[in-house]
Order: structure tokens, then C-alpha cells, then sequence
DNA sequence: TAGTGGTCTAGACCACTGG
DNA sequence: CAGTGGTCTAGACCACTAG
């Protein structure tokens, strides 16, 4: 890490010094409780002052990157997937800010016609003759499956969500597009996963995962119903509330 | 403001500067959109250098007090909606609601004395050096264990938390009544129970849980750091957002 | 142009950790 | 003790906004 490509380019230096660090983390090089360099050396190492370095490493422990214990050093902290729990995410923004690389892929995209006992089960409140469609998508970061996402939409409001391509552009994504939502209900809940599930996720049927269902209206008309499904072990869900 | 006060006790200047302008927004004598002090004000009235000051504005913008606008000046930002989504509910309550009986028992309450590895590994972002209790406690609906509680809480701030009776009223319940918090956080996890907490709990080990980490602070100053697992059979979260 | 925030520096003192 | 992060300062230059 030369000093000069570091001080060629505008960008201040205390960003440029989170991205050098951050990308020896996602690439490994710096794995978890790996004890990364002092300021003292990357005073040294980057020709800059340790106030700027100081800045650069505090960010970077406020943003849950690293752990730093005075009079020790600074260490890689553990990385997990955290998605925003009741703010409706897209998956994809999320992988994305977190500097990996998102795709996905289409299990199920039909055109289905429940009976009353059926949508009971399930929970699906739609109403009763309502054309619903269902998809079931696999959400991957960096190849690694981390979420299934099924979902039920109401194809008298979004007649066209059967006719998207959803590796291209996610459902949430979408929906709130053409049929932003205005109220929701998540239920939040512990599970172990089914066969398919396990398969399509490449865990252990002994994984706990979280399972959320969401459902969300758009001005009292029910949009969608869909069943969330992470691996507890690579994803966690954060929210934060207040002020 | 008399820059005395400011010097006197120990305590990073940059925290008390913090404090001060949460503290002027918070009594409204700084309102929605009141342009604050400039730096250079702040400056010569404190008596701290700018960089102290800026530090203090800069991590009160990245937490939502404040917008700022280079060439223009520092504002108060919009209050953010309360989200009933995250009302910390009392499981007590929540258990009576549904009719049955809620009981708990206090296996461990103790003050401890963190160092600042332990501090840092377990996110406990107390300030150096303050005092901690430390309570587990177990909650049964109709004598079937729910949940397990773990609680660090600021014995600065709440002293008389160790003096408390927990049987008789939730450490949530009481908190909420001394030291209301006005910012919070929360982790959602899907996870196994370690032996201990499966003992606790009366699952098998393979059963899945909910774990919750939930922060919560006070204007600005961190109140409590709390665990909570439920098991995955036995509880759901639930919540709503929206009109 | 004057005022504002954005960044950076070189050096300083401190508290804490480990050997 | 040496090494580490935590804080603070005084001054500097810059980019941006407004009048």
C-alpha cells in the first residue's frame, strides 16, 4: 500500500483508508478477529496523520466493522448479513451496500386459484375469487443463498408482476414501484427448515433460520403476502427505533 | 453555557458538547429547523477547539439530531416517528393479555466490573469504567419457561436496579418507569440454546430459538444492554408499520 | 466577499493493556 | 515498561453558499 496512488486522487483520505480496510476484509485478507495493523503503523505505512487514521478506524467501529480495545489493538469483527427488520428492505440494496454482489433465482412463478381452506392456512387474506399470483425466488450473496422469498401478490392490483424478470429486478423492489405499500404486519419466528427449503438454502435440517412472514396493504387492499425464509447462521436482522 | 462547567468534571469534551445540544433540542429551546450555533460560535463560547466541536456535530448528524449544510449551517432535524412496531412490550402484560399466568425467577443479579475487552466483545458500549448490574432472569406463562432475560444495565443511572424485587415487577417495567429509554436498537438471530439456556428454557438442544439483542438508550446515554431468547415453538415477534 | 462546514496535520497528554 | 487506542489542540487550506 503505497503511499502515492493515496494521495493522487480527490477523495479525502479518511474515506479512501475505510475502503482500503474494508476491502482487505471482504477479500479475506483480513479475516475475523484478524488483528489489523495500529494507527501507529498505518501512520507509517500511508503517510498520514494518525487524527485522519483515527477518524477512518472509529467510523469503521461504529459501522460494526471492527472492535477496538485500548491499550490492545483493533480486530476484524464478526460479519454477518443484518437486514433492516422492519424497514422493508430490498435485498439487493443490502448485499450491495455491503460491497458483494447480488443475484437470484426464479424457482416458481405461476398463476394459482385457491380454494377457502387453502388461503386459511396459508394466511392469505385475500379476497375470496381474487387471481393471485405466486413466486418462489432464492436470493444469493456472493453464490451463497441467504434468503427464500415466496410470495403471494394480488394479481387485480399488480397484473404485471407475472410478466417481470426478478433476477433482474427484485419483487420488493418492484412492488414498491407500482403498488407502494402503506401499512404491513411481519411475524417474526424461530424455525427449523422443511427438505425443499434446506436444499434450495444448502443448510443442515438442524440450522435454525428465521422466518418472517410479511404482509403488506396498499390503502386497506391487501398487495402481498410473503414468507421469508434466512439461515440463522448467515443473517441477521437489525431495526433500530426512538428520538 | 459557561465554559467552567464544561472543563471541570471528567468526561470527554466532545461527549459533554454532545449532551448539551441533545439536551437544548430536547427541551425545545432548539426546535425543528433552528440553526444552530456555527462551529466557530461554539468555539468561542466552550472554549474547545474546533476540531472537538466538529467531532460532537458530525456524530450527532450521522445519529439523526442534526443536518448540515457546508457553506450554510447546522439544523435541527425532524423528530423520527415513534414506530409502535418497536414498542418494548412487558411480557408480563403481554402474558396477561392472552389470559394466562405470568411468573418469573431471578437466577443471577450482581454488580460486575467489566474490563474493556469483555466490554467491547460483548457490545457493551458502557463508558469506561461505569458500574454495571448484571440479572438473568426466566419467564414462565402458566409455568412453562418463554423467555430468558439477561440484562447489563447502567447502575450510574439506575442505581437501584440491584435493589429490585423482579418477581414482582418485570426489570422492563421498572426501567421504563426510572429511565425511560428514547432511542433503541434490536438484533434479531435465529439460533440453537446453549446447554445452559436449554436447561433454563426445559428444550432440547436442536430446538431453535429467537434471539434478541436489544440496546436501549436515554438521550444519548446507553441504559441497558439486554438478551433475550425465546423458544422458536413457544413465541412469535410480532409487529406493524404504517397508518 | 464573508461565513459555513469538510478535511488534514503534527504534536501532545492520557488511560489502559500486556509482559 | 512499551504499545495501544482516546482525546484534545491550534492552526491550516479547501469547497461551498449566500448576499
Amino acid at each position: 500500500m503505497p503511499s502515492s496512488e493515496f494521495h493522487t486522487d480527490p477523495a479525502p483520505l479518511y474515506l479512501k483508508t475505510k475502503q482500503m480496510i474494508i476491502n482487505k476484509i471482504q477479500s479475506g485478507e483480513w479475516y475475523y478477529n484478524f488483528k489489523i495493523p495500529s494507527e501507529a503503523e498505518l501512520v507509517k505505512h500511508l503517510s498520514i496523520s494518525r487524527m485522519t487514521i483515527n477518524r477512518a478506524m472509529r467510523e469503521l467501529m461504529s459501522e460494526g466493522y471492527l472492535i477496538r480495545i485500548q491499550g490492545v489493538g483493533s480486530f476484524v469483527a464478526k460479519q454477518k448479513g443484518q437486514s433492516a427488520l422492519f424497514k422493508v428492505e430490498n435485498i439487493a440494496d443490502e448485499i450491495q451496500q455491503r460491497g458483494r454482489s447480488h443475484s437470484s433465482q426464479v424457482i416458481i412463478m405461476e398463476t394459482i386459484d385457491l380454494n377457502d381452506a387453502e388461503s386459511s392456512i396459508k394466511r392469505l387474506d385475500f379476497q375470496q375469487g381474487t387471481p393471485i399470483y405466486h413466486s418462489l425466488i432464492v436470493h444469493y450473496e456472493d453464490k451463497i443463498p441467504v434468503q427464500i422469498e415466496e410470495r403471494y401478490v394480488n394479481a387485480e392490483i399488480v397484473p404485471e408482476y407475472i410478466l417481470q424478470d426478478f433476477t433482474k429486478q427484485t419483487p420488493n423492489k418492484y412492488l414498491n414501484h407500482v403498488a407502494p405499500a402503506t401499512e404491513g404486519e411481519h411475524i417474526v419466528e424461530a424455525v427449523l427448515a422443511d427438505k425443499q427449503e434446506c436444499s434450495l438454502l444448502n443448510i443442515n435440517p438442524k440450522d435454525p433460520c428465521l422466518l418472517i412472514y410479511r404482509r403488506t396493504w396498499s390503502n386497506a387492499i391487501i398487495i402481498s403476502n410473503t414468507k421469508l425464509i434466512y439461515p440463522g447462521s448467515r443473517y441477521q436482522l437489525k431495526g433500530k427505533f426512538g428520538l
